[in-house]
DNA sequence: TTCTTAAAGGAGAATCAGTCTTAATTGAGA
DNA sequence: TCTCAATTAAGACTGATTCTCCTTTAAGAA
């Protein structure tokens, strides 16, 4: 994570985007945030931490991480949007209940479908990822 | 088709709902237009067909047949919500670049995960069910 | 270091899917 | 047929997200 963090600005770069404190703020903020935060829990911790920033700011910022493949959006079935600054292939386990949502890392798992879906293909569909929802519910709830 | 269309009033009577012409309408609707329509879709399609049904019941109706599992609601990464009148165990086929749904259904694939998840438990989450988001593109786009 | 400019950000108005409120209507059991 | 809890109609309201337009800035060039 200390890794992570320090090299944000690298990260943005990278992409050959220009690094602007804004920018650095707000994946900085999906990184702490962690699971899964939504626009409004990323505004909350940008406005408290850097007043500043305009609300308008962070969602045209998550637009361009998102579609830098910096971070991705999570669907869910109720709930506004989640974002998601763990990119490396992992599922998501969904609480019915309280609707949070937790990274399932399982490379068994992966290794599973990856080796199914090499054989069969899909009529008239290139897969290009999956991602496997697990709905259930979470005993602390 | 023509049967689960008939069987509308049985479906929604036995959820132990009253029957209403507004129910019939909409869940007819859903099944009508088949590839997960948004709200604004059924909202158009009935104002078509029943003028006389206020978009407020629409949404009304949609979330009581989803408490139901009559319908369920489905959501991509960008868009509004979608509505799904399928309900046999069945994954999706996400377009990345048109935003189109479809159903997957694939009985080995499920026999795969069920069985993967029969011998495999999740600490601290009881698992309910898992719909696997497939993404990629249709060779039509 | 300063200059230049395309890219990015700030402020707040606008949009619009979805929700809520209240009064009127109706399905279905008695 | 009667009764009433459940349901619907109408439209105002909400709030997340987008848009517009003007100002500021990052970063390569000189």
């Amino acid at each position: 994570m200390k890794n992570k963090i320090s090299d944000i600005g690298i990260r943005i770069k990278e992409k050959g985007l220009k690094v602007t404190p804004q920018r650095i703020a707000i994946l900085e903020a999906i990184y702490k945030l962690d699971n899964h935060p939504t626009a409004e829990n990323i505004i909350d911790f940008i406005h408290k931490n850097h007043p500043s920033i305009a609300t308008g700011t962070v969602y045209k910022v998550l637009d361009t991480l998102i579609e830098n493949n910096l971070v991705k959006r999570v669907r869910t079935e109720r709930d506004v949007m989640r974002y998601d600054g763990v990119l490396e292939h992992h599922h998501h386990l969904y609480c019915i209940e309280c609707d949070l949502i937790e990274d399932y890392v399982d490379e068994e798992l992966n290794d599973i479908l990856m080796n199914y879906f090499k054989n069969k293909k899909i009529e008239g569909f290139e897969m290009k990822d999956f991602v496997l929802q697990i709905n259930g519910t979470f005993n602390k709830c």
